[in-house]
DNA sequence: GTCGAACCGTACCGTACGGTACGCTGCAAT
DNA sequence: ATTGCAGCGTACCGTACGGTACGGTTCGAC
């Protein structure tokens, strides 16, 4: 998956996109197809041949930024426990930059808000650009930590999301509920990298079952 | 703090109250004053009477029901490893299935909604009555283990927030996101209980693992 | 130059909703 | 019985917003 869908935009529907983006970050505004079309100097007429609707707009502009922050693949070759350790971190720290972002926030609270009447699919496509395809990068790491006796596990989604939760803790929830928790980023993916190995390193450095 | 914070309802209050919550839980329906006020069998006048304005009968929901749940406090006194253990795995237990609650989502939604515009209270309200209520009651429990040699650790707030991460994993947000991940609670909470132990818990002086 | 498509700006429409006003009923106190 | 008040139901007002229509402008194709 490229994430794009088929979905592909022209430069002046980017910028539209944008500018829409821009207006729900900011959140000075309401973000209303008026407020939109001013901000992004085009017609209202313009946006609804464009996005159909409203929520379509919203779907593409979620759209638009999920998949402009694909996360990073992670080294699986020539593993070594720093090198295992060293892309942990990494991964903590850029996720804990991503979700305490403002567009992360403002695009999580939509599609919170947007789960209360019936409507998943903003919630899905932050999942599936975020959570999921965050996962779906991560696990592959674990599986070959695993595979060279660094890690041990039975289940990677298990074992991913136990990582998940120690790099996450209480920050996610409390910026979406309006808190401005102070998190020392680096701190933070640093003690989570250390919890993680110690639920999850192999006792003793020993080379895997297949040498 | 009792959490009344000096707002006693009447019963009838109470009962309107509830009407409101109901219809956001279900979320069939808009909750808008005249939807709350049919539901309620009471008039709108009223509801602007008891709660000035939209704000402050969303605001009075919130406070309403957060205060019903109220987590309950843990025995700290007799301290051994299992009880510790039980009292873990029981406080992941209730956490998750507190933030599992249809209730829950919806407040938390709804506040996350209002927190998009600058307003941070109904955020704040949920905040200090679930996330901070929990942890001024957990972090005595931890505090005494440590007392009693059971755990080792630094800062009762950042083991907290450890345990809160283990517990949660990716759990709430996807729910806030309207995903619905089937979870075992009594599976996740022991093996959270049981990560948390191995990271905190003292080192055993003498006993071996293997008997 | 002419044509047509794309698009901008704006005026407009219908509706939903927050908030107010008012009349009516039931009830408790005197 | 009278009075006063709390609260129900409903009608009403103003506005904001989703969605549509339309005239004017730019620009590329021919």
């Amino acid at each position: 998956m490229d994430g794009s869908l088929g979905l592909e935009r022209t430069e002046r529907q980017g910028e539209v996109l944008d500018a829409a983006l821009a207006l729900l970050v900011e959140g000075r505004e309401r973000f209303t197809m008026e407020s939109v079309a001013r901000r992004a100097s085009c017609s209202k007429e313009t946006l609804y041949k464009w996005f159909d609707d409203r929520d379509g707009l919203l779907t593409a502009v979620v759209q638009w930024q999920a998949s402009k922050v694909r996360p990073g693949a992670y080294d699986a070759a020539n593993l070594t426990a720093s090198a295992l350790r060293a892309s942990l971190e990494d991964f903590a720290v850029t996720w804990l930059g991503v979700v305490s972002g403002p567009p992360s926030i403002a695009l999580n609270r939509a599609a919170a808000a947007h789960a209360g009447g019936g409507k998943a699919e903003l919630g899905q496509i932050l999942l599936s650009e975020g959570r999921f395809a965050i996962g779906a990068r991560v696990k592959p790491l674990l599986e070959a930590a695993r595979e060279a006796g660094l890690l041990s596990f039975d289940d990677s989604e298990t074992a991913f999301r136990t990582l998940f939760g120690l790099v996450a803790r209480d920050v996610q929830i409390r910026l979406l509920l309006g808190d401005r928790p102070a998190i020392d980023i680096a701190r933070e993916a640093a003690k989570a990298a250390d919890q993680f190995l110690t639920l999850y390193a192999t006792p003793k450095p020993q080379k895997g079952p297949h040498p």
